[in-house]
DNA sequence: TTTCCACCGGAAGATGTGGGAG
DNA sequence: CTCCCACATCTTCCGGTGGAAA
């Protein structure tokens, strides 16, 4: 109920970074210092509720219906159709940027797929595993193991159950065994405690500790426990790939040699067109047997998919007329990520409904366009770790005292002092240089290495965020509170380098 | 043309943390 | 308790380099 601004929604959109020029402060940031409390609430209430249903316009919500993805929906659809047959579906790869509904897609086919497979009795499951956050071989396949153990154990709870039943029906009339695949009671017995055995075997993988082939071993046969298909879904697959090579793929591609029962496929989801280019030429043909490409949306998609969700998620006539044209407009400009015309559209209703109007206008899309870049800029910058904090704070000052192009031994230099000041551990310039880097990654600030020719070669970095707003949100650290005036040695690091 | 600055950035390895198994 | 594993973070070492200046 409390979240009606800066949450900063898990919005990612690679470096955005452009003008902040017409932000207006003390409207959009820090809303802490919130006006008086008298009546905070009640003002809010009896103001006409814009949104009908908030819920639809978050980026984790599903929709049911993804206009102007029937062609990929169905090609999906007809590759997967193969599992409902029992057989092993081809292997896909899915390509397309950010906001372009790769994953809600792929989410909604495989839920169709689930659906449908339970309709006609054929095992099938579908297991989603986002790679950004389980980044490591160990992870996705200990991941994978759990789920596939916690599945195998429910279905043999049930499977227990079952067979108790039998046996207490058999009990209680002694000539009713005939129906059943058992020859006596005691084979009953025998088997549910057979199954109690395989359940209690199967291990839960911990976080970390074991070796990687034996959780491999683990997923392996709580895989191959029963007949069954599965599809494991792998979004953003470039991210694991980037991070720890393609023995993840594959390991889980030459996995159905040796499956006695079941069978996997694996569904690849990337933002990076290129990122097979680093896969074994054997992962690549295997991984790419089908390939779809999600194209972003122009911006007559965009307004068709922003007018379907504002049916549902605002109140009649709470939009303006120009309101959704414009958020396709802008999202239109940022590659076609609907995500990003979503995210617009619900903070200019967020926004509105602070203001106590009635309707969404123009400007209050104009405003959420810098809202949404500055809360995520905040976010961020705030969730830095301490040794990143005090090296963007080095930048800063330098910036604030009129030193442009700034680079990396200027930054080292103030850096130093920065940490003699508050009694931190000073990093070597090596790792400066990646925590830079990193930065620039962040989009926060902008490193591009230049030759100076005689006088060397290094980054020259500029801050691409607004300063003073950047610059207090790293004051709000308690760590970096208690830096007092940096002036002093200022001096001294321009007299070093 | 050659020199040489001031750093870049890869590789490998150390360190520390959090968790096994026996 | 000892030894092993995964992983993040950081250090050490070092070869590499674009281009203004000599």
């Amino acid at each position: 109920m409390s979240d009606e601004n800066t949450n900063p929604s898990d919005e990612r959109t690679g470096h955005g970074s452009r003008g902040f020029e017409g932000v207006d402060l003390d409207e959009v940031v820090l809303d802490d210092t919130a006006e008086g409390n008298q009546g905070l609430f009640d003002d809010l209430l009896s103001g006409e509720p814009i949104f009908e249903n908030k819920e639809v316009l978050r980026p984790s919500y599903t929709p049911h219906e993804l206009p102007h993805r029937k062609e990929q929906i169905n090609r999906m659809a007809t590759i997967l159709v193969a599992a409902l047959r029992g057989e092993t579906p081809s292997n896909i790869l899915i390509y397309g940027k950010t906001g372009t509904g790769k994953t809600a897609s792929a989410k909604f086919v495989s839920q169709e797929l689930e659906r449908t497979s339970l309709k006609y009795e054929v095992p099938c499951e579908v297991e989603y595993i986002n790679c950004e956050v389980t980044d490591t071989q160990y992870r996705v396949l200990a991941q994978l193991a759990n789920k596939f153990i916690e599945n195998n154990q429910i279905e043999i709870g049930e499977r227990i159950s079952e067979l108790q039943d039998i046996r207490d029906g058999v009990a209680a009339e002694s000539d009713q065994l005939e129906n059943t695949e058992f020859s006596s009671l005691n084979a009953i017995e025998d088997r549910i405690s057979e199954l109690e055995a395989d359940a209690d075997e199967m291990e839960a993988v911990p976080m970390t500790g074991w070796p990687t082939d034996r959780v491999y071993n683990t997923f392996f046969e709580a895989v191959d426990y029963q007949e069954r298909v599965v599809v494991i879904m792998l979004d953003e697959i470039d991210k694991l790939v980037e991070k720890s090579g393609d023995d993840t793929l594959y390991n889980l591609s030459r996995m159905n040699s040796e499956l006695e029962n079941s069978r996997v496929s694996i569904m690849g989801i990337s933002n990076d067109l290129k990122f097979t280019d680093f896969l074994d030429p054997r992962v690549k043909s295997s991984l790419g047997e089908e390939e779809i490409v999600f194209p972003p949306y122009d911006a007559n998609q965009l307004r068709d998919i922003l007018q379907h969700r504002a049916d549902v998620a605002f109140k009649a006539d709470a939009l303006s007329d120009d309101v959704i044209p414009l958020c396709a407009a802008f999202a239109a400009q940022e590659h076609g990520d609907a995500r990003r015309a979503l995210d617009l559209l619900r903070t200019a209703g967020e926004l509105a409904e602070r203001d106590q109007k009635e309707r969404v206008e123009e400007g209050h899309v104009r405003k959420a366009q810098d809202k949404i870049e500055l809360d995520r800029v905040v976010e961020v910058v705030r969730t830095l770790p301490t040794q990143s904090k005090l090296v963007l704070f080095s930048t800063i000052s330098l910036e604030k005292n009129g030193v442009h192009n700034i680079n990396t031994g200027e930054v080292y230099n103030v850096y130093k002092h920065l940490c003699e000041e508050i009694d931190a551990d000073i990093l070597t310039q090596r790792r400066v240089t990646d925590l830079i880097s990193e930065l620039d990654m962040l989009g926060i600030v902008n490193a591009v290495v230049v030759s100076k020719g005689r006088y060397g070669r290094t980054k020259e970095i500029s801050i691409s965020v607004p300063i003073d707003e950047t610059e207090a949100v790293l004051q709000s650290d308690s760590r970096l509170s208690d830096i007092d005036d940096i002036q002093p040695f200022m001096q001294q690091a321009r007299f070093d380098s």
